[in-house]
DNA sequence: CTATTATTAGAGTATATACTCTAGGCAGTC
DNA sequence: GACTGCCTAGAGTATATACTCTAATAATAG
């Protein structure tokens, strides 16, 4: 793999462990045993390995994004996109984390990341549209639509910040994909209102197999100290 | 005013203004006037502003959410609770921005902040039973309750976020009050579904207060820049 | 007035951070 | 072998940052 590639990748991993914040560039030459030197050849500044950074993530979740014009959505649609989305979120966390520095800190990436942000909340209004076609929600005003696609959307961005600041004090870093994917219950239950007769049973199934499991109730293996730090308030 | 008392005001001023992560401790010493050695007299860290920032926050916020426990609640509640929440949040806006950071550098923090999270969530839960007991949204069982105020405060926390992150580049710091309590909007759309048919109309009327001014139509005092940099996707 | 305590100034420091500069290696090509 | 273009090492630097230390000045108590 060539080293250019080979920082990108690195400083991925690095931010998303660790935080942005946390990470210099020497930290990053360091970890993948080339020079500062060499770092620099390839990128004029750390900005630049971000905002590629963000570029990849922009083509991922565009691609993810792209709704059929030409055939009804199903139920399978919708967790496919939800699931996506948190993949997504996942793989490229560290972004969301430091957002509003990095956005005032590259004036690219913020007009970028502005557009981005538009083109997800005209794909969750679609997708919303698209259900009420499918006969999965029922219709709703655009009005409302706008609304409620806008609340979608920060619920997405805002939940893996939740999980880490909700989470108790001795294990800092720990989040799993599985419970960033609760998110999809969250989200599900803001469509809840809105599910037609014939597919609300078929929803809520789906919801629930996203339903956090709660801490007072650890039946996987029984680390009774993971089960003291999750979350304490019932979420579900 | 006591100096201790200026560092805390100015800390909170400046980070509110610029990110903590811009501003240095020294930063705040100049700002005052202040020698460095003054500032570390009254405090042993930059994390020990931070910390008492945050108790301020949390009392207030505290404060505000003091549910009665011996009367119905009206919409007038309802409207005091939002509009507080919004102040509060508005007041210690640079608080959110860097949370992550914030708390994994602080235990102490991280753990306050924690059970803080606990009592917004539950007070947002009990707001939502006793507007069901005043006949203003129909009940719920409480598994959709829960995962309704978990709802209701990833929007508020994450509000600011979307209004800083999603306007354009060329005024990077520019957030108004106005627009932030535009959140509640935004708020009062995820009860729209649960209202009862004797307040639904109340509510909306309500609601419609704080309705986003729409960028395409600036009524106000027609600065075309401005019209130009808000948030571009209809959010009404 | 004196002794003690609280407050302040301001120079200074260890460490970190983003980034630069120079020299050189290596692969291919004529 | 010499030339060229790409890549790499590694020492080095200017600046920033959080924080310390000493000495001096106010404030207060007896």
């Amino acid at each position: 793999m060539k080293t250019r590639d080979k920082i990108l990748l690195s400083s991925l991993e690095l931010f998303n462990e660790r935080g942005e914040r946390n990470i210099t560039t020497n930290h990053i030459a360091a970890h993948l045993a080339i020079s500062p030197g060499n770092l620099y050849y390839h990128f004029r500044n750390k900005s630049d390995i971000i905002y590629e950074i963000f570029q990849e993530y922009e083509k991922l979740v565009d691609y993810y994004l792209d709704i059929p014009e030409d055939r009804l959505l199903t139920l399978d649609d919708l967790t496919f996109y939800l699931e996506s989305v948190f993949d997504g979120l996942w793989s490229y966390r560290f972004f969301h984390r430091d957002l509003e520095y990095l956005l005032d800190s590259d004036t690219r990436l913020r007009q970028d990341y502005r557009e981005f942000t538009n083109r997800c909340l005209a794909a969750i209004n679609r997708i919303f549209g698209k259900l009420a076609e499918a006969g999965i929600i029922e219709p709703q005003p655009e009005d409302l639509r706008s609304a409620m696609s806008l609340n979608v959307w920060l619920v997405i961005t805002n939940w893996m910040a939740f999980l880490k600041t909700a989470h108790a004090s001795d294990e800092p870093a720990s989040l799993t994909l599985t419970e960033l994917k609760q998110g999809i219950y969250q989200v599900l239950t803001l469509e809840l209102p809105y599910l037609t007769p014939n597919y609300r049973e078929q929803v809520l199934a789906l919801r629930e197999k996203y339903r956090p499991t709660l801490p007072e109730n650890p039946e996987q293996n029984g680390e009774s100290s993971r089960a003291e730090t999750g979350v304490s308030v019932r979420i579900g």
